[in-house]
DNA sequence: CAGAGAAATTGATACAGATCAAGTTTTTTA
DNA sequence: TAAAAAACTTGATCTGTATCAATTTCTCTG
């Protein structure tokens, strides 16, 4: 990890666009003053689940797995991107991580100071209704997530992780996968050796390509059947 | 469901001890001018996904399951019983319930109108601090249960359950079950046969008691054990 | 209190998906 | 650029749990 030199204002950042369009001139000021930039290399520890947590962090670039330190293996909660607030859930009485993350790529991050934040909070009702409403998109993601865990079999759990990937993480249709098979099958929590013979049939059935690393979806209908049904 | 006639001033109830305490008199009145108490029938459907929110409701006393619309079989979030707000999640742009609820014993709710609570969280920011705690909470506890799901096998889903029923819901050691085994299936996401089989089970080894609805946990350290690595 | 309907039990069977095993390919490192 | 390590693939086997089926027990209602 790196300490990045040049900063970009506040104000001409991203995260402007969520709950920090609440803050004032002078608020926005004080976060700024009390931030700094860092960036990870992919595969590197971004946080430890039940660490004491200094800062919240957002992340410039890249992306980011979360997941619980569970054993044997680990239990992943979502994977982020550009835009992703990170620990707001330790908002609480006890200020630990309840999640490790973990850079899936070369990830930055801009780090806010957790007193300072929580500061803000308090004097700014108009800011502290904007992270509820940021954390609870969260929760209902998570809802969604616990459903398709709890009911879907593998084939519709792959399917929905391939449309997330392409419309939500890469944005585009042939994309480059830059995470391994190993990390798909934590997130649909299966094994590696499903991922494989997953991705083998779909490329059978003509409903993706995969070349190296970048995969097409070639009948996205088909998929979004496997997705719901599967 | 039949509106009660005889409140509770708000000062006097057991909600004060949350996020509540950080409201003045002024804007404790202002809650009490706004709300409303009801009782639910076991069996009676509280609220359904995807209809309008116009009230929060905090359980005053009762057990209330909460669940996605799912085919062929719901998805059940969490059970809550006193002391549990129900519908903090919708405190976003669309005002929609993301989850059913049904009354799992004779309810009684206490609804509080939106508009008069989303005004006290733009107004008292040590307020809405404390609704966020209590959403944080809630999201620890269904990472928790994500963990469950995907990760253990019914035995130790069903002996988790066992041990949240005894220490959580019911506070009791010998404790009279109130929800039928397809619930606590539907809990644990497993079919009521196998809720059957895993009952008998820890019967035979003595692990619990069984007599009419009443359970009675026998060996708790062993209890625990399944719980962990069942 | 009888009869019907719902809930729960128990056994037999089927199947999804994990695990094991033995390669093959890709990536990393020296 | 070779060697080692890691990631991936494919097939064979095993196991946990769902499903199906047949009773039995409980609960509600007339």
């Amino acid at each position: 990890m790196a300490i990045q030199q040049i900063f970009v204002k506040c104000h001409n950042c991203s995260c402007m666009s969520g709950p920090f369009m609440q803050l004032s001139k002078e608020e926005m000021a004080i976060v700024d003053q009390n931030r700094t930039e860092l960036t990870y290399n992919k595969g590197e520890t971004i946080c430890k689940q039940g660490s004491f947590i200094s800062n919240l962090l957002f992340i410039k670039k890249g992306l980011v797995k979360f997941y619980l330190e569970t054993k044997p293996t680990p239990t992943v909660i979502s994977i982020e991107k550009n835009g992703y607030f990170i620990g707001l859930q330790s908002l609480t009485g006890q200020r630990i991580f309840h999640y490790s993350a973990e850079a899936l790529e070369d990830t930055e991050l801009c780090l806010v100071n957790i007193e300072v934040f929580q500061g803000l909070l308090q004097e700014n009702a108009r800011f502290a209704t904007g992270i509820i409403e940021y954390i609870n998109k969260d929760m209902i993601k998570l809802y969604e997530r616990f459903h398709s865990i709890a009911h879907k079999q593998i084939h519709g759990r792959f399917a929905e992780l391939l449309l997330y990937l392409k419309d939500n993480i890469y944005q585009q249709n042939p994309f480059a996968l830059s995470i391994s098979k190993k990390d798909m099958a934590d997130i649909i929590s299966t094994s590696n050796e499903s991922v494989s013979r997953l991705c083998s049939e779909l490329k059978k059935e003509g409903i993706i390509e995969e070349k190296g690393h970048t995969i097409t979806v070639k009948d996205e209908e088909k998929l979004r059947q496997i997705s719901k049904f599967g």
